[in-house]
RNA sequence: GGGCGGUUAGCUCAGCCGGGAGAGCGCUUGCCUUACAAGCAAGAUGUCGGCGGUUCGAUCCCGUCACCGCCCACCA
């Protein structure tokens, strides 16, 4: 055949279409609404037997929550609905901001909780995943200035009102965008419950939590230094600020002594620019040098003023000079120290950063134009004394880069040590768990020692501080309604603040606001906590944590029960994607090269819980070649049915057959043209062997004569149920890696690779009917199977294929999850069918060492002593046959003359004799055996040497010595044989 | 200055409770074998960062050092 006949994902699936059209289906019938399960058409809980929560059926009725959209108050017909018992699972999505579109690491947590989702709902829950998108503050404002900008015009030119509107436009835009694209990467949450940190519900539990704070002295406004962005314009809160090492200079400068002529106070700084500001030079009490000095005044050299020397423990003797200049207004530090001292505050830098009229000469200067001023006018006053190289850091505004200024100004604060404490304790005793834990120090941390949390910001895009000062009476109101008048003097002349929040202070309710809070929703009650968080580990602080007190607090449990943490996605050079460094990739450019389900499971490989995914292109390729495998595996299958003489058998056998993998149960449907050849096995003592398998002919498929499985049949069904056992444990380990690693592994190599080939003869009508049948029920039970564990990975191809094959129900994304059964493991036909499969690499290999084609057949001699293998292989001959391109297969024990002229290799209890007439060189033959026996003697000295030590035997355990014991004897075995072979081919 | 993560095949990374060193990609050889060449079969490749320690036994546990990365931090 010509190879453009063939066929591969990309001539038929088009991933594109069957996705869009897929999940518009998915959307449309409702398979995604939380607490509605019911009238969704699944078929939970009827062939289920081990699915939980089968109840599923019967109690359908409740709506869905389509209506309670927006506004959050009742969306109460929906979940709580009494009478649905099923566990619930819900997840809030972390909403992205509407600032622009997804990148790779949304891409990545989002395909984390639709996995999620997607398994819990198949095993039956009741599940919510609520899907939303966050105003974004500073960052959605930021980006309309910007967009304002280029058409040369400033959010002044347009007023608070019209600004605001276009910010509404910008949001509406790019939140159809990311919703759209959600759809694309197949996330499968709850569009019905769909919120944005700006609605009505959310407003009004900002209002609800800020007002309720307030009163309880929770939150306060005060004077106080703060980090403020100069391009922003706005104050940023201290984990906004990010801190990046600097090489910078400590200028020493001499501060005349009053009164002293000669004699200074010599400060080192790195910022000379906020002397004019200082009212203070402070030295550590103890400090012998300078102890005459203390109480003593220095001159501030270019404004004169005069400022007191002080004494304070915060200076460190051992830094720079000893002696400190103190600026209150412009450090942190600084303004502690000034309020100890009751220094005053004086403020050299205006909002813009640049010099106040308080700078005197300098007013009007940038602060770092002041600086180099500055720096020169003390050069030619003689007052600088020396510049010194310093390394430093330098907070920068996380959203715009630019140096944080640290700036006295009124804002609002939430006083945070007794939010905290509960939080701290939450975790602690483990009702809040960090998955991985070591997350959970990196919260602690942080949380044990956070500061005030100042929420106020200079922006117009988000919620409005509530709280109204009166203009006659200068009364401040904090209320959750708009007041009309002013409580005090009663008369209307109120402002409102102007200022808003955080935008973290919403996003930090989300768990409980999106779910109706203020109200006592249906859906509240039904789902909060939730079951888990999953998010980045670069938001712990800014919204994990916050989320965690507010939690707390306004509804006295923790929000989430677990967070899943996961890392960061770099570039394939390991730089964190960015778009400064231009080296973000766009994942709806992905979805359309490779299709989502790649990209899904590639995002969730190569990888473990928590740490950073290094991205690369090539690793897509691998996985759209498995997607190809799934593909090809299922149309193989297909094919397979169709070729059933009845197709009717097929698929009753299919929906029969799922269960009978014990062997026993299928007996009836299969016509009984029973024992062909029950004894063909060679060797005397095959039939009974041990293993209690059926004795088979060509694949050993005769068993299916009557209507039990054949080996093959029960070793994938057991090799399945192992594996479905597994995936499930990883998942409930959120080990989601490792569960599709595990997926992958059996499909590619125990279905495609063994158990596809070893039916292939039964598929192909090369025994009986009954065989037929059974091969085609096994695959196709199998394959089903294999497709559910991918599903909640790879949901669109699985679905696709799935509702080919033939199913029950409507789509697989209701179809009972396969947890594994472990009834249905088999630990006996595992062991037969790795004697197999041993056998079949090591004949397979003799027969590549000797150039023996794929096409042509070449006879086998297996020999063995143990009466238990002599059993199997008789069992398995017609497999090996098959699968190693034998002729003739010939089995004896070791009483058989072992052929001259042949190849040779040895397995645990086989040897095998690959007859060669002619074409053995046995001398190149020996050597290789010689080879390979010098191998198995070093293999052999170790194990010896090992069981020959006392204290070994003494302290290891039993079951290891036993195995190591196992290993010897097998060592020596095929050392043994191969001797044996040696010596025959010197004679 | 603290804390965390990493160091395993040429590359990217798995390796749970200590006893077998692994996967994908790449590489070598042979194959268009009637599901798949995006494939099949057979191979090669490692001082598991260094040094100590615990142990019958260490990639795994402990200590220490080195290098890479990240986070936190008010030493001007």
């Amino acid at each position: 055949m010509c190879q453009k006949d063939k066929e591969n994902l990309a001539t038929v699936y088009g991933p594109k279409q069957v996705e869009n059209r897929l999940y518009e289906r998915w959307r449309q019938r409702g398979y995604f609404r939380a607490g509605a399960t019911a009238d969704a058409g699944t078929t939970a809980g009827a062939a289920g037997g081990s699915a939980a929560g089968s109840a599923a059926g019967t109690l359908a009725g409740v709506t869905a929550g389509a209506a309670a959209a927006g506004a959050a108050a009742d969306a109460g017909t929906t979940a709580g609905a009494a009478g649905d018992s099923r566990e619930r699972f819900a997840i809030v999505m972390p909403p992205p901001n509407v600032t622009g579109s997804l990148h790779l690491g949304h891409a990545m947590d989002e395909t984390e909780q639709d996995i999620l989702t997607r398994w819990r709902r198949m095993q039956g829950r009741d599940v919510l995943w609520l899907p939303g998108t966050d105003h974004a503050g500073i960052a959605t404002q930021a980006k309309v200035e910007e967009k304002l900008a280029q058409e040369g015009k400033s959010k002044y030119d347009l007023g608070r009102e019209e600004f605001l509107r276009q910010v509404w436009q910008w949001k509406d835009q790019y939140h159809d965008r990311i919703a759209r694209q959600l759809g694309t990467l197949g996330c499968s949450c709850d569009w019905g419950r769909e919120r944005f940190t700006l609605d009505e519900g959310c407003s009004r539990a900002v209002r609800e939590v800020f007002v309720t704070l307030y009163e309880k002295n929770l939150i306060y406004q005060g004077d106080y230094l703060v980090n403020w962005c100069p391009k922003c314009r706005t104050t940023i809160s201290d984990i906004e600020v990010e801190h990046e090492n600097e090489s910078g200079f400590l200028w020493h400068i001499r501060y005349p002594v009053k009164g002293e002529p000669g004699c200074f106070a010599v400060v080192a700084t790195t910022r000379p620019e906020t002397m004019l500001g200082d009212t203070a030079v402070a030295v550590h009490p103890e400090d012998a040098r300078y102890a005459d000095l203390v109480g003593k005044t220095v001159i501030l050299p270019l404004l004169n003023r005069e400022i007191p020397i002080i004494a304070d423990r915060m200076v460190d003797p051992a830094f720079g000079t000893g002696a400190v200049k103190i600026t209150p207004a412009h450090d942190i530090n600084d303004f502690e120290t000034g309020l100890r001292h009751g220094l005053a505050q004086i403020t050299v830098l205006d909002e813009n950063a640049r010099m106040t009229e308080l700078a005197g000469p300098y007013a009007g200067l940038d602060r770092y134009a002041a600086r180099e001023r500055i720096v020169a006018d003390l050069t030619a006053l003689g007052l600088l004394e020396k510049i010194e190289d310093h390394q430093h850091a330098v907070g920068h505004c996380y959203r715009c880069d630019t140096v944080v200024e640290p700036r006295i100004s009124r804002q609002w604060f939430v006083k945070m040590r007794p939010l905290a404490a509960p939080a701290i304790q939450a975790v602690k005793d483990g009702r809040l768990r960090f998955v991985p834990a070591r997350f959970a120090k990196v919260y602690l941390n942080w949380m044990e020692n956070v500061r005030d949390w100042c929420v106020s910001r200079q922006l117009w895009w988000g919620h409005r501080i509530p709280v109204w000062y009166c203009g006659d009476c200068g009364a401040a109101i904090c209320r959750r309604e708009t007041p009309a008048i002013c409580p005090e003097c009663g008369r209307p002349n109120l402002k409102q603040d102007p200022d808003v929040l955080d935008t973290w202070f919403s996003s930090g309710l989300w768990p409980f606001s999106t779910l109706g809070w203020p109200e006592n929703t249906a859906d509240l009650r039904a789902y909060y906590p939730t079951s888990v968080l999953v998010t980045g580990r670069d938001i712990i602080f800014f919204w994990v944590a916050r989320m965690a007190f507010l939690g707390l607090e306004f509804m006295g449990e923790v929000p989430f029960r677990d967070v899943l943490i996961h890392g960061l996605i770099l570039d394939s050079q390991g730089r964190k994607m960015s778009k400064s460094l231009g080296n973000g990739i766009d994942p709806i450019e992905l979805i359309d090269a490779y299709g989502a389900d790649t990209l899904r499971f590639t995002l969730m490989t190569g990888t473990t819980p928590g740490n950073d995914l290094r991205f690369q292109r090539e690793r897509l390729e691998a996985t759209r070649n498995f997607c190809n495998k799934i593909w090809n595996a299922s149309r193989f299958t297909l094919m397979n049915l169709a070729a059933a003489e009845t197709g009717a058998g097929a698929e009753a056998g299919a929906e029969a057959g799922a269960r009978a993998g014990t062997g026993t149960g299928a007996e009836t449907d299969a016509d009984a043209d029973a024992d062909a050849g029950t004894e063909t096995g060679a060797s005397g003592n095959a039939g009974e062997a041990g293993t209690g398998i059926a004795a088979g002919g060509e694949t050993g498929a005769e068993a299916c004569a009557g209507g039990q499985l054949a080996l093959a049949d029960r070793w994938i069904t057991s090799r399945f149920h192992r594996c479905a056992l597994e995936v499930t444990a990883s998942l409930e380990a959120y080990d989601l890696g490792a569960a599709a690693q595990r997926v992958y592994e059996f499909l590619w190599d125990e279905l495609c690779d063994w158990y596809i080939e070893l039916i292939k003869p039964r598929l192909y009508g090369k025994e009986t009917p009954a065989s037929r049948a059974l091969a085609q029920r096994t695959l196709t039970e199998t394959l089903r199977g294999t497709l559910s564990l991918l599903h909640p990975f790879m949901p669109f191809i699985t679905e696709e294929l799935w509702q080919h094959l033939p199913h029950e129900g409507e789509t697989i994304m209701l179809t009972p999850w396969p947890a594994g059964d472990p009834a249905l493991l088999d630990e006996k036909a595992e062991a037969a069918m790795g004697l197999v499969m041993e056998t079949v690499k090591a004949a397979r290999n003799l027969r590549s060492q000797f150039n023996i084609g794929p096409g042509k057949k070449a006879d086998l001699i297996l020999l063995t002593d143990d009466p238990g293998i002599a059993g199997d292989l008789a069992i398995c001959q017609g497999y090996i046959a098959h699968l190693a391109a034998a002729g003739h297969i010939t089995l004896g024990d070791s009483r058989r003359e072992r052929p001259r002229q042949a190849a040779t290799a040895v397995v645990s209890g086989v040897e095998i004799f690959l007859p060669l007439a002619g074409l053995v060189d046995m001398a190149a033959e020996a050597a290789r055996l010689k080879k390979e026996a010098e191998k198995i003697k070093g293999e052999t000295r170790a194990l010896e040497g090992k069981l020959a030590n006392g204290a070994f035997l003494a302290k290891a355990p039993a079951e290891v010595i036993a195995k190591e014991e196992a290993k010897l004897a097998d060592a020596r075995y095929r050392l043994a044989a191969l001797e044996a072979r040696l010596t025959m081919l010197e004679d």
